[in-house]
DNA sequence: TGCAATAGTTTCAAAAAATGAACTATGGAG
DNA sequence: CTCCATAGTTCATTTTTTGAAACTATTGCA
């Protein structure tokens, strides 16, 4: 299980899973290769300045590759490297723990308003 | 696994994990019940501002509690609740993923100067 | 030449989080 | 009446993060 003996072993994890998107946008790689104009627009209402500090930050920790394809438009992919593939069951945990305790807010849009439902 | 038609829902795990101590104070009470000083000295240099603001969040998410016992000196203890002890498993996978691809400074630290471990 | 579409960058402001130092509260012992 | 030890609180300041708006770069095509 845990290894109590080395309790700063976590930080390195700490860096990459920290601030405010880094989860969401982990989650958008897990379901495939993205392209920074997809990613930012599942991910609205992220700044594009937000997005690529930490696609960067990804991409130095080894987590994700940034494919360029030249042609026109140009256009770049990102997708997750094998460590990044990885981290999936620390996803997997978080998601069965919300399971268990927390609330879909999905099951409660179930009942919005026709007008509310319109504006979206 | 991952259930991709509820992106919303890792939001509330989200919030609890929030925070620059948020996990290595979970760390600690992973171990067992601890006092107030006790984890302000585990986590130094943390300012108890900031060591209380997490205990009232985790308190208020229902991960922790807060025993107050008084007499002479009053102490107070933090434990876990059974929510928060079903978190482990998501520090498991983190432990597991630093296993595989982190590094544990611990191991680097063997062998440090005699004069920098002095200073210890 | 200038436009279209993609993927950014830059700069500055705003908001949020963390810190540090000093202070409060409790209650018995001396 | 002051002191000790515990567990905080308060407030001003600093640091870190995030955001918004406008601007740059690339390249083929009309």
């Amino acid at each position: 299980m845990i290894d109590r003996s080395c309790p700063g072993a976590i930080e390195p994890i700490l860096e990459i899973l920290d601030g405010k998107w880094t989860l969401l946008l982990l989650l958008e790689l897990f379901d495939g290769t993205k392209r920074f104009g997809e990613l930012r627009r599942k991910l609205h209402p992220i700044s594009p300045k937000t997005l690529t500090d930490r696609l960067r930050l990804l991409e130095d920790k080894g987590i994700v590759t940034r494919t360029l394809y030249p042609g026109v438009p140009l256009h770049v992919e990102y997708e997750l490297t094998e460590r990044g593939q990885r981290l999936q069951p620390i996803f997997a945990a978080m998601w069965a723990w919300v399971q268990e305790n927390g609330v879909c807010p999905g099951k409660e849009a179930e009942n919005i308003s026709p007008e509310e439902a319109g504006s979206l």
